[in-house]
DNA sequence: GTCATATTTCAATAATCATTGAAATAGTTT
DNA sequence: AAACTATTTCAATGATTATTGAAATATGAC
């Protein structure tokens, strides 16, 4: 029993796109200040002090890994705020959890090469 | 007290390296791989159809980032086999578990846009 | 020494991606 | 309506990077 976990299991394709998302220094620092609250454009715009549509390209990448939402000012319409999303954040957090557990290092005593042979 | 912990203070430029070596299929199959045991470019070109050169460029990442590390066969030098790198494999873990601790999230009431504004 | 084996390195191509500046969109104000 | 603002999208460039095939290195067998 306990069946060699793969991280197929947990789609592949979906856990490169967020390890790519997160990346890049640039995006790792937007989502780093994410976590310290919501932002919009203009506040990460200064405080990275990254162009606008720079930044709108990383958030954009940022938001279809799924670790950031997007939702417009309830006052005015031109703000938008990101926020870190949590549920998401938390699910990737435990699959890589997963991913990276010592617990799941395997022993290997049957080595292709000729040292596998020695015990056999 | 509690002050905003950044991740700038774990390094940004490192943890973006090890998530780049992370963020490829191929790569992210040949470590989950690994953590089933220690395995040579010979069995990886097996399992997973890659050329052994193509192998060989990817296990080097994955050394460069730290993740894996590499040792020649007691018997007959000429196989190499890789296995990951525990102690660093657990110090990215924890890293990552920080980035995407969900009790980092902090609330934001004084957005920078008119909706910040109401409250005060 | 030569030959064979396991792996790496080199050089080149193709694809992906970050960055930049200009134009477009969405919303507000007057 | 026009003028203004926050943000995005578009098009182009430059840099990185994955992949491929050929040559080189390292080790062992003869």
């Amino acid at each position: 029993m306990s069946a060699v976990v793969r991280v197929d299991d947990v789609a592949v394709t979906t856990l490169v796109q967020v390890l790519k998302a997160l990346a890049d220094p640039n995006r790792l620092r937007i989502f780093d200040r994410l976590m310290s609250g919501d932002s919009c454009n203009c506040e990460l715009t200064e405080q990275l002090a990254l162009a606008p549509n720079l930044l709108s390209h990383h958030l954009r990448i940022l938001r279809q890994a799924g670790l950031i939402t997007a939702r417009r000012d309830a006052l005015d319409g031109r703000w938008i705020y990101y926020a870190v999303n949590e549920t998401a954040v938390s699910q990737y957090r435990d699959a890589l959890n997963t991913l990276l557990d010592p617990a799941r290092i395997q022993p290997r005593p049957d080595l292709c090469g000729p040292e596998g042979q020695t015990t056999l």
